[in-house]
DNA sequence: GCTTGCCTTGACGCCGACGTCAAGCCGTAC
DNA sequence: GTACGGCTTGACGTCGGCGTCAAGGCAAGC
């Protein structure tokens, strides 16, 4: 399988294989004349690296999983270094969640601050902008 | 006040005030020798800038709060622009908060599935990366 | 031989909010 | 005079994950 056929079976594009494999995320083998070859199991890493991608994995996230796949385990988080990715991606999700959560009750109660303001002295009112609401 | 002091109480750069300026967001007067000059009211704008921006905010979404502030009102909220940035701000908010615990919930599914897995089968177990668990 | 399509490497572009360096001017203290 | 700190503009670097050319090689069909 050359890498136009990969790119188009996993839904991407030959530049990020090109990446990958810059990245020494998914080396490839070469055929005579250059050509980068790639095997059914390579696919299997690609997709192992595409589903983490979407969780919001940086790529070098997903070494782990990917060098477990390449050691033989059926599952890329069959390896203690996933499971460890793992946590810690729970950790500063975690985290994240909790600053947007505050983040988010600070802007609400700003705005709810401004509009009881502009009840409160409703005129003369700043015409900045659109139309009052 | 020039660049300088207007940084030390404000606790930026003076690379960032310059950006802001560059940006149309912050402009400064000029003094005979070139120098930028900065008055208390540049001041109020600045920190208002930087408190959307510890929210989150990106500078463009500050324009409407630093235009108002610079209209005369007592506060950058007081306007119905900035109120609508607040309101879009609410809502893209609650999107990524959405999808982030959608992703948490998917890692913990992950990582228990993993986990059990392991315990269910625990020899041969995979020795890569690290100690077992 | 010529086109067409796929492949190769190399290199620059993008986004945001600046950091960092370079070369040189302004003003004050000594 | 000269040393020093603060100021000026300009321009390149950062981070991630690629997108997007550019110039050219390889294989197959007509």
């Amino acid at each position: 399988m050359r890498i136009g056929e990969l790119a188009r079976r996993a839904g991407v594009t030959t530049r990020t294989l090109r990446y990958y494999e810059a990245r020494g995320l998914l080396p490839a083998r070469r055929g005579d004349n250059g050509y980068r070859t790639y095997g059914e199991d390579d696919l299997r890493l690609l997709r192992q690296i595409r589903v983490l991608q979407d969780f919001g994995f940086g790529l070098e996230e997903t070494r782990p999983f990917v060098e477990c796949l390449r050691a033989g385990h059926p599952a890329g988080d069959a390896c203690p270094a996933s499971l460890a990715v793992y946590r810690r991606k729970l950790t500063e999700l975690d985290a994240l969640i909790g600053q947007l959560g505050s983040v988010r009750a600070q802007v609400a109660a700003h705005l709810a601050a401004a509009e009881a303001a502009r009840y409160e002295a409703p005129e003369p009112r700043c015409q900045f902008g659109g139309t009052t609401p």
